[in-house]
DNA sequence: CTGAAAGCGCTTACAG
DNA sequence: CTGAAAGCGCTTACAG
């Protein structure tokens, strides 16, 4: 609460060098800087942000656009935690806050407009992006932010933005490799929505390894779901109803596997026996429901991470990674293959 | 980028017009508002946070302290992301930023003032605190942080402050009579870190239910974990070990009743035939995993919800709930009872 | 090594 | 309904 001058007439000094103590101390000399930084201490004095932000223009904030409130309901990113706890770690041991913004609630804008102009308002540093899982990318504007920005599991384009993901065309790769060393030949997926970026890399990367196998794939084989459990279940139940039914299924995310699981179960089948299954992911259940879904790890941690690297890489001054920065998968082989 | 002089110079009006036509438009004259409005979108002002808050001490933004990185490794609420959404969703709806703060890294300071340090150098309006799962209560300094203040499932006092949390008393106590209602005599329990607030709750919940149908309770069917999924399944083994053994157990969190019915299972037994299990929490793999877990839900979103709400009215001038605000649990009986 | 002064971009009594 | 002016709490050339 005390503002710098009360600290500075206490001390006896100017305010441009109580600045300096706590901006360039080695500029001033040691014996002002103590006595600055001891009486600091006494009076509970501590720069004011804000001030500093107007001054600087430099706000030690990150933002963090996030759209909780236009997704559909129920919607919940899969291990959104555990991107956001990473994030976090590495961007607070720089000293950098994450602010969640809201969207501006001016009349008259359309959606895209609202996270741009709290952006702007606020002088963040830089901005990370968050898939909203919305088919309306509200949120692409920001590329015209001229502020380092950093999108996950979206593309974004501009000149100080850059994507993070996971290597989704080789990870579907690796979960349809995996089914065909298993002696599978009739290979069905279920896909997420097919505007959503990793759904198409993995839907791509399924196809590929087919090819490269040499097996034929009937389009009937592949039945979108929209990475909801509920979805894997009905997609299960269409791809059980085909006679001959697939031996295997590759499904493009954790949740929509395990709905399959609930399928197979409910039609009196089993994995992998009757039906093989590999999903995608690697979330905290697919470890624990019986007997073991296998499946493709995305490095959750790393995503995090990376954000934070990339968004502090570009606020020391390099240039943004013009393509997007790909994240290794692996394959969990557990019980369903 | 343009500031409000640059705006006030083109329309011909003083600065403290252009402010007016902001933040009273009331008081400005219909056409000069148009005007400036119009400037305004033409040249792209946007107000700068900084100076606002700044010039009003007020930032719209609430703090939040969460403690990510003295975390023992592997730490994860089972939740946080529920709460988190409808947190964000709530503040936002009022305009509300949430700042996810970085310890103050100052050298020299414990790790209790950095949170508290953090708060006060960002004029936040209020700030929410989650428990950090950490025996150190870094946080709860801040409590001397002359601004609002609310806790989740942690203690805090302090004239600003308040505390939300779940009913984890009656919440046991529910999963206690279920147990007492389907025959069960022995009954034991797999408690949290003594330590912890909802923890202690829940173990008196579940002595005062027993006690209340004059059951005895054999103190080494209590037994220790620490809400982790190790831990119930080292729990259970112990408990599995009594001889004769207890024919039911209620574990203080579903994580750890996971780990018990893991135990279970590798003992060759079953629930609920052989024990029968309660959990606490009802995280989402409760349902999932077979033959489903009997438990006790706690309202996420009503914890995010409430603690905006508690946020919010002391903004507005509302003195804080005195007490803990408690949210009501309710039983949801699955395969495990 | 230090100070005086201008400036960052806003808000808000105070007059009119 | 509007403007001139002071103030919010800092930083940073510019001099010395």
């Amino acid at each position: 609460m005390s503002s710098i001058r009360e600290l500075a007439r206490r001390c006896g000094v100017s305010v441009a060098t109580v600045s300096r103590v706590f901006n360039t101390p080695e500029v001033v000399s040691q014996l002002t800087r103590q006595h600055v930084l001891a009486m600091a201490a006494e009076i509970g004095y501590l720069p004011n942000e804000s001030a500093r932000t107007l001054a600087t223009k430099k706000s030690n904030m990150v933002g963090l656009v996030w759209d909780t409130d236009h997704r559909r309901p129920g919607w919940r990113h899969p291990f959104l935690q555990d991107i956001l706890v990473a994030l976090k770690s590495a961007l607070s041991a720089q000293g950098l806050h994450l602010l969640m913004l809201a969207p501006d609630q001016s009349a008259g804008l359309d959606s895209r407009q609202r996270f741009l102009r709290a952006v702007q308002r606020h002088s963040v540093d830089g901005v990370v992006i968050i898939d909203n899982g919305s088919r309306d990318p509200a949120v692409l504007a920001l590329g015209d932010a001229a502020v380092p920005c950093v999108a996950l599991d979206l593309r974004i384009t501009g000149p100080t933005c850059t994507s993070i993901t996971s290597d989704n065309v080789g990870g579907a790769r690796l979960a349809t490799q995996h089914l065909i060393e298993r002696g599978h030949h009739r290979i069905a997926t279920i896909t997420g929505p097919a505007r959503n970026w990793p759904a198409a890399e993995r839907l791509a990367g399924f196809r590929s390894a087919l090819d490269e196998a040499g097996i034929a794939l009937d389009e009937a084989d592949v039945v979108a779901g929209d990475f909801y459990l509920d979805s894997g279940f009905a997609a299960m139940n269409r791809l059980l109803a085909r006679d001959p039914r697939p031996t295997a299924v590759f499904a493009a995310g954790d949740e929509m596997a395990i709905g399959a699981l609930r399928a197979l179960h409910a039609a009196g089948l089993r994995a992998p026996d009757d039906v093989a299954l590999v999903g995608f992911d690697d979330i905290e259940i697919a470890a624990l429901i019986p007997p073991g879904l296998t499946t493709i790890t995305q490095d959750k941690t790393g995503i995090g991470t990376a954000a934070a690297e990339a968004i502090m890489s570009m606020l020391s001054g390099d240039a943004p990674t013009p393509g997007p920065t790909t994240l290794p998968t692996t394959l969990v082989v557990r019980g369903t293959t």
